[in-house]
DNA sequence: TATTTTTTTGATCAAATGGACAATTATTTA
DNA sequence: TAAATAATTGTCCATTTGATCAAAAAAATA
């Protein structure tokens, strides 16, 4: 059993824990929390499942460990839009960057796509918390930059939306949007999409 | 035992397979296919267990069942778009209708969602069969508008993407839109959601 | 190397769940 | 109304699956 109290892990269970959530990720994108299994998971990572139960407790703490472990990083890109920078470079480099994630990390975002559809619930607490926390001091910096007439004014809460929507999309749905492309080339879609999305994020915040 | 062969239903039937639907509709946009049971959909329809199984062969087939009678509706505003009408005012339309359709229709879309999510499994064949016959179709229609400068040159594809994404988000991500604005009305939220897109896409399409 | 601690696993369990079926009840039809 | 058909349900079964545990193996430590 692993102590609780412990304060610092072995190399083995650095190790095995990594593994673990690296199989797990990968399962629960694909299946949901309900269609993944343990079974499935195990042999993802090539261990047993009991052997992954003496790293975690339960199937459900995996899950929620997974979640919380990328989350930090998922909200990274719009923490990273500065005061200081051009609003409109700002804001496109953020269309770029989430753009960018959905092409490199597509399990990550359908994996928080499964939650939020399902009414995230465990996750609730971290919309609640940190995300609002940020999402809520960059709305404020839009709306600066709206009243010094720096971008066309727009409800920044739904400007954040589209964003997110928009990027996620190619990640999230990839299934329908290669269906309908034809199969077309993977990196090709990307940059027709980037191109599609900067043009319309800069028609939308320039026009006036 | 109901006859394959038989075209006609009996009263009972066309009742009770109805409310079985009703009732998977339910469950299955809540849970997920892997998540919902037979016990939560027998118990939100007032039915036993075996008795729908009576009416369906498995769970599997009322997933499928519930799937099929709804993508003919969902498809419908798109195949509306009208070539006689006015460019512009025939996409807003059909972005208002989506709006519309993610707000009294969260559950259906919640549904498709989370099945192309998790690589429609069931439903490819109609992905890559009507859905995207309709879709090129009208790929086709705004290259023409976008020909004859009726509306500004983006890629039709992605534009099809974008309003997808945009207005779908209000329903598939309902808890965190509520939860990052405060919990504020519904109503508020979605004529909110409309004044922004109906700008956003306005300026989209007519710049230049 | 001897002892202790950590890690691994085979066997097993209990609950959940999709589904089968025969018996019963209700409805339709002749 | 009697016979036939359709609909309903209680009971049961097999499989899946999350989780347990004691024993064995491996690794760390003294």
């Amino acid at each position: 059993m692993i102590k609780i109290t412990q304060t610092k892990q072995t190399r083995i269970q650095r190790e095995k824990r990594l593994l673990i959530q690296n199989a797990a990720l990968e399962v629960f994108s694909e299946f949901g929390l309900r269609g993944a299994t343990l079974d499935k998971i195990a042999q993802t990572c090539g261990l047993t499942k009991p052997n992954i139960l003496y790293y975690y407790a339960s199937k459900d703490e995996i899950y929620t460990e997974v979640l919380k472990s990328l989350l930090k990083e998922w909200i990274r890109p719009l923490k990273d839009i500065s005061e200081q920078g051009d609003p409109i470079t700002e804001i496109l480099q953020y269309v770029q960057k989430k753009l960018i994630m959905s092409k490199t990390r597509k399990q990550e975002s359908k994996l928080f796509a499964t939650e939020i559809l399902h009414g995230a619930p465990l996750t609730q607490n971290i919309l609640a918390g940190s995300l609002k926390e940020t999402v809520d001091d960059k709305v404020k910096l839009f709306d600066k930059w709206i009243s010094e007439e720096k971008i066309a004014p727009v409800d920044p809460y739904h400007l954040i939306f589209s964003i997110w929507s928009m990027t996620q999309h190619y990640a999230d749905f990839d299934v329908q949007v290669h269906s309908l492309l034809n199969h077309k080339n993977h990196a090709t879609i990307f940059k027709d999409a980037e191109r599609f999305l900067l043009t319309f994020f800069t028609r939308c915040l320039t026009k006036d």
